[in-house]
DNA sequence: CCATGATATATATCATGATAATAATACGGA
DNA sequence: TCCGTATTATTATCATGATATATATCATGG
């Protein structure tokens, strides 16, 4: 998250940088880009709260489900596929198993190797989740967000 | 931050909201803004580590150092420019007064005001830590980043 | 002029990110 | 075979965001 309210102008940009080999501009475009960044982050975690969803959980649940030919991820599958630790997945993973979204399985040939799939309900919760998700991000980009 | 490694692609996007009245395309933009802006926050997290520093810390600094006309702002000033919660900022603060880099004193009017200033040690560490900080986002929106 | 409510800041506690360390299992070469 | 190393997942602990609550001070109507 980037917490600036309100970005720097050019010409304060300039009175920072002036000397070095950064354009100002660039330097406006990035701060812009992260200031959007986090305006909209802001808004799908709220959405996810009002749910009992974190992004992090419908995240974990979407990449087990757009996997087209398996219906289970592997743990670590799971971890590579999200940019948050170990530590991190395994808690949310055990969030998940608590309130029955998830299901955990030991391979048979390699007992190390745990294969997570979607409940039912973790499937209906994903369903009824997108749609808000998408629509905050379409608003967003529409410049239409409150 | 936005934790998913890879992008959903135009399709997935499409068999997910297909049928709402969404545009795959704006969606995709979206979490493309979402990506973009945290790989970036978290080269700036990493740099500000390095530099025994926070995004925060330094951006504490910076609003009171960017103040044209004054040298010093209140809490709830601080607190009004960053968009983080007055206890975060509180922290924060008494993280930097621990660390001599700003000052605190009590207004003269109200004692309930607190007026807080760089230090000279807050300057110099602000100065020094401003062009690698300009760099990193410089080389992230010219795409010459890592 | 003092009780009551408003304001400014700080503390207590929780949620969720990170890194370091641990436990259990698998693997591979002497 | 079996000892050391690698791999998979988890636990322990810390850092830093949030909300709810507390403390101190100010302002104001009766």
């Amino acid at each position: 998250m980037f917490f600036l309210k309100d970005l720097p102008t050019r010409r304060m940009i300039e009175s920072y940088s002036g000397h070095y080999d950064t354009d100002p501009e660039t330097i406006r475009d990035g701060l812009t880009l992260l200031r959007r960044a986090s305006l909209l982050i802001r808004r799908l975690d709220a959405y996810f709260a009002r749910h009992g969803f974190s992004q992090l959980r419908f995240l974990f649940l979407i990449v087990i489900d757009r996997e087209t030919d398996r219906d289970s991820l592997t743990v670590g599958e799971i971890t590579e596929r999200l940019d948050v630790s170990g530590p991190v997945v395994a808690r949310t993973l055990r969030m998940l198993l608590d309130d029955g979204l998830v299901t955990r399985a030991t391979d048979e040939d390699d007992s190390r190797i745990r294969h997570i799939a979607l409940t039912p309900e973790g499937r209906d919760r994903l369903t009824a989740i997108l749609p808000g998700y998408f629509r905050i991000i379409a608003d967003e980009m529409d410049g239409t967000a409150p």
